[in-house]
Parts: structure tokens; C-alpha cells; sequence
DNA sequence: TTTTGCGAATGACAATTGTCATGCGGCGAT
DNA sequence: ATCGCCGCATGACAATTGTCATTCGCAAAA
């Protein structure tokens, strides 16, 4: 009985030769491939596959709604994620959104038909990089100071984020300057720089 | 006959599976896999395979410097960078460092051997979404501007950056304000992001 | 009722950023 | 020799950023 994976993953080539490596396997077949977000749930939803191998960061919805969406429906589907981002802010929302899995792209692809065997007899699968407490740093930022740090990021001046978050322009430097002091930054650029490194942003 | 491959790619898992992908062509053979720059170029001189598919950002050594080395020893490996940047100066600086091919990895899994055979066969390949001229804009920034706001991107401020580079603080600002305006940008911030975004960083 | 906490706003001030004009020294071409 | 170009520097000034103190309105809790 062969363990039915859906992948998903919007770099093209990336996706195919995922599908190549597991196909490789006796024991996993590959059951759908999903360019995005939302094609990642429709396939799931309609194959009902043990297992779903998906990317973070796609068009339509990221890896991490998706998760959230399939236990917000029951399903019983098992969620890996397979991601660039070693940062804790994605794992703790991955496993806050249901996922039994978080691999890095950077682990040998040996291991993933071992982790997906692994899912699937019921285990959680945790990037050995990522096991250790440290990286489950806890955000300090609120959605505001997100909110706001994003548009700063963009290179958007206080002005314009305020305009476009209906807010005066006082309250906007307010929040970028707590969200520099929680970042321990020096200024805007440096501390969007910290909470994406971290995946706060 | 089998066209021999070094693959290089960072991404463990990635590189895994692109060797998968190729492994099922019964005309290529995959010779060497290589996780960072480097170790590309020492597979390549090594086995002097027929083609290098590589990746541009690698430790130790881009895939574009490696090119450049290959092209500077006179090798006769053929280079096909396989990558995320559809951006017009890593086009430009791929094919100044001699590169045969430049593939998105956005691209169909399908396409990656075809483009083999073909690079291989004597012939430039560029993936389609990258051949309109639109997309070799040159490069407005002077290496000086580029420097400057390679660390003012991090966060620096002008102060740190003049310490770093050894120049004055004013000069600083001066290069700051010749790439903002020569990028359209009306911050650094945003200069550095277009600037990025072009491949110009 | 009063008290507390939160999000947002205002205002003052110092530091930093960005623009622009100008000048200097070095180098290569004429 | 002069001229033009380039990289770097200085200085002035306005705009923006970041910090901090304070206040307001609203809702929930006591």
C-alpha cells in the first residue's frame, strides 16, 4: 500500500524534481502536483492523500493557510512543510497551523522519503536544525507594528504609510520606533532586516 | 554516448532532486553534485563534464564566478545557470561570464533536459520569459553606488558606511543620492529594493 | 460609579537623510 | 603646457526619521 503524496511547490522545475526524487521510492506515490496555494487545496481535497509536501511561500495562499485551512476542515491529510526558511517565527506558525512536519531544503534529499514515511506512521518530523528551543523565539512585534515595519520595508516614507493605513503620521513613527526597540535595531532598515531573518515579517 | 552533468545547488534537497530528474533521461548522466561554488568548479576540472547546470547563489563562489573562472582557464564545459532571478543584470553578467543557458526554475521540469541537449548540440539557450531586450536593461550604478548601497540595505547608516568604505560622511550621502536618483527611488530604501530586484545588487 | 489598559494622536526636539553647489587632486589625451 | 573627466570632499539647507512625554476616547473590569 503506497503512501499518496500531494506536492506542492511554485518553481516549476523544483516541483517536478521533488515528484522524480519520491517517485523513485517503492512505497510513495506521487498523486497530484500544485503551482499554488490554492491548487494545493483543491488537490487536496479531492485526492485525499495521506500525505501533503508543500512550500511556504506560493501564489494564492502560502503553505501555511493551507494547513490551516485543512484542519480548520478536519481533514485528515498530513502536512509537511518544505521550506528555504530556517527561522522560527515559520516554524511556530507551521506548527500552530497543524503541520506534523517542517524540512529545510537544505537537508540532504535523502531524508525526505524518511520523514514523509515518518508523517505518515503518525510521528512529527522537525528539521534536526530547528529542534532546539532557541528557535522558537517568540515575536514580539503586534500586528500593527507589523503592519507598519512592512511598508517601511518597501521603502514607503511615514507619509505615505499612514496615508495608506489611515493613520496619522505621528502614530506611524510611533509604532516603527517600538518595533525598532523590541528589534533591538538601529533604524527602520535594520530592524526589517532582523524580523524577516527571524520570520517575523 | 551520454552527456555527462555536474549539478551545483546549495539546497541539499534540491540538488537531490535534480539529479533525480536527470537520472531518468537515458542520454544525460549526472557526474558530480556540488553543494557550494567551489566545489563546482573543482567537480568541473576534475571531470570535466560535457555541461555545469548550476545555481547563482552559493557559498564560497556564485555560479556566475564560477562561469567566469571556467571561461578564463578555457574550459570547455558548457554552463547552463539554473535559477530564481528573472532579472535582467544577472542575465547580462550570466552571459558576459560565459554561460550557454539561463533557465528560471520557474520553468517546466520538462524543459530541463531538452535545454541540455541543446546547449550541448552548440546552441544558446535563454528561457523565453527572459529573451525580450526589455530585459538586459543596463545597469546605471557606478561599483562605488553599488558598494554604498549594498550595506546602506542592511541598515547602515551613512556614518558606519563611510567608517566601513574609509570615505567621508558627505561622499557617502553624494553616492546615496546619485543611486537614488539614477534608480527613480526617493529613498534609500527604495533604491536598494529595485536595485535588488533588477539583479543590480 | 471609578479605574485600568489599549490604540491612536499631538507636539517638541535632536539626529539623520537627501539635494545641490562647489572645489581639489590625479590622470590621460591633446 | 592645458583641458576634461573622475573620484572624493566640504558645506548649507530642507525634509524625514526616531525618541519621548503626554493626552484622548473607548471598552472592560472592579
Amino acid at each position: 500500500m503506497k503512501i499518496s503524496v500531494v506536492i506542492a511547490e511554485d518553481q516549476s522545475m523544483v516541483l517536478g524534481a521533488l515528484a522524480a526524487l519520491l517517485e523513485i521510492e517503492h512505497d510513495i506515490r506521487v498523486v497530484g502536483q500544485a503551482l499554488n496555494g490554492k491548487e494545493a487545496l483543491q488537490l487536496t481535497l479531492q485526492h485525499k492523500p495521506d500525505l501533503l509536501l508543500t512550500d511556504i511561500e506560493m501564489p494564492e495562499m502560502s503553505g501555511l493557510e493551507v494547513a490551516a485551512e485543512l484542519k480548520r476542515q478536519g481533514s485528515p491529510t498530513r502536512v509537511i512543510i518544505l521550506t528555504t526558511f530556517a527561522r522560527s517565527g515559520y516554524l511556530r506558525r507551521a506548527l500552530d497551523a497543524g503541520a506534523s512536519g517542517y524540512l529545510l531544503k537544505d537537508s540532504p534529499a535523502a531524508t525526505l522519503a524518511d520523514a514523509i514515511r515518518r508523517v505518515h506512521s503518525g510521528r512529527r518530523v522537525i528539521d534536526p536544525e530547528l529542534a532546539t528551543e532557541a528557535w522558537t523565539e517568540a515575536d514580539p512585534l503586534s500586528d500593527r507594528e507589523r503592519q507598519v515595519l512592512r511598508h517601511a520595508a518597501e521603502g514607503a516614507t511615514s507619509i505615505e504609510i499612514a496615508a495608506t493605513l489611515h493613520l496619522s503620521e505621528g502614530t506611524v513613527r510611533n509604532y516603527l520606533s517600538e518595533a525598532i526597540s523590541k528589534l533591538g535595531a538601529s533604524n527602520r532598515v535594520e530592524a526589517a532586516r532582523i524580523a524577516r531573518m527571524k520570520g517575523w515579517l
